[in-house]
DNA sequence: TTGAAAGCGCTAACAA
DNA sequence: TTGTTAGCGCTTTCAA
């Protein structure tokens, strides 16, 4: 039992060496407990089956463990162990955790965010490394990002599908990129459905439940013939603020107001009163995208491409027709079976 | 310029080596852009600088990031990577990740889980490992864990100390561990302030708003001068239950009804309106304490110790006196004036 | 079908 | 103050 026979029989691989001796090498295997030495093993091939993965705050949010959970499937599956270094987007922290991979001879290399942004490429991220729910300035690496406009266009169709025509969004500034393609979703469906944009109803808030309430308040300032009938809000957060607003006055969603919301935040969106329809973030199926591509189990045929990762509606109940049309300013409420045949004859 | 003088400059070891020698050897380094190898390093002194954190799902629910920073930051101060594995509760993936790690002989091992519990030790878990959230059944390894007891205690002391006598606990059945201490805290508080316990007022749910809201509104069945001024909720999403249950019957907070909750849940707590007084899991500071004994920074006497972490009360705007108690079955709204003296006198 | 030996990049004991 | 060398545990080539 030479050493050579037992990493053979270690590695499992084929040729030469009889049954036998595999069963004896098994055996004393397990007898004294031995296990090759990763570290060894790495030195010797130059190949540490790990993958670094460092994030502005992936790991410490109560955002996007989805991501950390596919980039660990997808690794554990193909025999890799993940390094999880958070920088909370401190970039010397960033330097020196880029300096400890590299000489840890990771074997891949992810650069996460915790929401969808251009972000500069950290000097010293070696070729190959790939970008995870953000992108490289000026490009250079693949990366993976939430298809935010076509998240939009189908928050907005639910709306549309569900008789309304005053639609407002509520957006923000706090996100350019996710609120500028989730906002051109919006324009482009009121396009395809005949709907004339109205300023008036595009309003901005903070990211927030507090942002939400006193963006919606202002709406509910309008002349009640302007005022929206439904209205789709930049995210989850805001949408809460809404809510807020909405029982506030009295209203009741969705009789009397459709709400759709964006990110399917855990703990959140289910647990609203009724529910929120929202469009869930595919944190999951991206974080495996990028593990996948990364270790090169997936084909990406383009170096320096942008992949758009669809953004799945999750049906609540915060979405109903619309309230019937009445013209004086005590608005009745009307039943379910008189507003019917009105919601659908609108579409 | 030999090997030897390298390795001495690059690991700032002090004697020999003249000051130029230095210079020129980091030059050198910087000019052809190397770094030593961690590989080669870790298997010459057998010492790898990683940590290996299994965890049951901390890393992917919205719950425990804090933990992971906690730790992450305490690694990093001390110079090591960490290798974070999300078994998804998987026995056969846990089993693996040991295995795995051990391999790449980490230098240390920690075991966490998402919420407080007591869990059978893995078997082929290293000694020295230590728990984080949880305890070994049996003992055996240190362990750190939240101080529910006094948590509790602190919760149901901001209500007495409000004013309130008939305060309710929303418990539950899924989490055995923390519900139990908890419950002790709040006895405990009630026996310190004279307070009778009414078993009418212990009712349980599930840990989610619809388990809060259903076991609130048991309560509101009681008869008025039985029903309680106040409830310390078993955790922050019950207490959202609570509130939608307390508004729907148009009930005020916290003039009508004072709420405290538990876990200060991040998106949660903060938003509620009005934002939830609640009492805190120290996370961060606990999955730091897990690390630096791990790491062997901090030293802990015993071996097979649980240490208690203090659970902090985060005050916001859901505890206010009891309102006026009237005899009336139509019970009349006190002013705050009014109020005031009584609840003052209550105590 | 098996074993001997070189060498991955480093540290540390020893020699100069 | 600097250099030489053995050896960490493995894989892999080559020889037996």
């Amino acid at each position: 039992m030479s050493v050579t026979t037992v990493s053979l029989v270690m590695n499992d691989v084929e040729s030469r060496i009889s049954e036998e001796t595999r069963r004896r090498v098994r055996e004393a295997a397990r007898a004294v407990g031995y296990a090759p030495s990763s570290v060894a093993r790495g030195l010797r091939t130059q190949q540490t089956r790990t993958v670094g993965l460092i994030s502005d705050q992936i790991a410490t949010t109560p955002f996007a463990g989805d991501m950390l959970a596919g980039a660990q499937d997808a690794a554990r599956e193909n025999g890799h162990l993940v390094f999880l270094i958070d920088t909370g987007g401190d970039s010397t922290i960033e330097a020196d955790a880029i300096r400890a991979l590299t000489a840890q001879q990771v074997d891949a290399l992810i650069y996460a965010c915790m929401w969808h942004q251009v972000v500069p490429a950290p000097s010293g991220l070696p070729a190959g490394a790939v970008f995870l729910d953000c992108r490289p300035e000026g490009g250079g690496f693949r990366s993976v990002v939430p298809d935010d406009r076509a998240g939009g266009v189908a928050a907005v169709r639910e709306l549309v599908a569900a008789g309304h025509r005053r639609i407002a969004y509520i957006d923000t500034d706090d996100n350019p990129i996710a609120s500028t393609l989730r906002h051109e979703g919006y324009l482009e469906v009121l396009s395809e459905a005949g709907i004339p944009a109205d300023p008036a109803l595009h309003v901005h808030g903070e990211t927030t439940a507090r942002g939400g309430r006193a963006a919606y308040e202002r709406l509910l300032d309008l002349p009640e013939e302007q005022r929206p009938t439904a209205v789709f809000c930049f995210n989850d957060r805001m949408a809460v603020g809404v809510y807020i607003a909405a029982h506030r006055r009295g209203l009741d969603i969705p009789r009397d107001l459709s709400i759709v919301g964006f990110d399917d935040q855990a703990l959140i969106a289910a647990e609203q009163d009724p529910p929120l329809t929202t469009i869930a973030l595919p944190h999951y199926d991206m974080g495996r995208w990028a593990m996948e591509v990364a270790l090169g189990v997936r084909a990406e045929g383009d170096e320096d491409a942008t992949h758009l990762m669809e953004c799945p509606v999750i049906r609540r109940d915060s979405v109903g027709p619309p309230p019937a049309q009445v013209a004086k300013p005590n608005r009745r409420r009307a039943s379910l079976t008189e507003r019917l045949p009105e919601a659908v004859a609108d579409q």
